[in-house]
DNA sequence: AACTTTAATCGTATTATTGCGATATATCAA
DNA sequence: TTGATATATCGCAATAATACGATTAAAGTT
């Protein structure tokens, strides 16, 4: 049916492909790595130095705050972003978790 | 046009991207959850588990080697998947360097 | 008031992803 | 040889994701 059965698996499993797909799309990762890099909230700057159209960037932005990872702030006719720490470290949890649990390989 | 622009970005942020891409379903979460654990090779104990169709779960496990996380070792009629040890490595570096890399927030 | 900047959203086109049943194939067991 | 088991692949359908231009709306600026 071309959705994904989400109902199937734990919410710890659904949580984890959540944060991962933060950074499953490369403009994303951009993103992410352009907030981490500022520190301080930026705002649309990102148009300028990514290779994506306003709006395009608007919607990875968008996707990113659903997922939790960002928030924006109003300020005047600008919204700066930042991470979202509590979020972020929840990420980083889940994903560190399973990433290092290999204990050994065939 | 619908079509990511990976060109426009650099290797580590598509590598990184991918490497993302297959954590981002629950699906292959918990195959990925289920070759930690049994650690040793399993086939399509998969089918029995997930509750996903056999030809759903080939491809997510395709998927899975394609982004070269997992290989599959042919034995008999059977295909023995497992973790590659190596590129496991790799994306934990890359994933754990982008999910440490900050220093504060707004 | 008119203009600029910023950003969200709408509409649309295109491609990707997810999923399943059916089928094909290969190996092993009886 | 016949049958069972294990997998991959094909064909199809439906939904999700990516991208852009155009438009809208809000907040400053002149």
């Amino acid at each position: 049916m071309g959705v994904t059965k989400s109902d199937n698996f734990s919410i710890e499993q659904n949580q984890i492909a959540e944060f991962a797909k933060a950074f499953a799309h490369p403009a994303r990762v951009a993103i992410i790595q352009h907030l981490l890099e500022t520190q301080t909230c930026i705002c649309n700057d990102l148009v300028k130095v990514l290779p994506l159209s306003q709006s395009t960037i608007s919607q990875h932005l968008n996707e990113l705050k659903r997922i939790g990872l960002i928030k924006g702030a109003i300020d005047g006719p600008k919204v700066c972003y930042c991470i979202d720490l509590d979020v972020w470290e929840r990420a980083k949890g889940l994903l560190r978790n399973i990433l290092e649990s290999i204990k050994g390989c065939c």
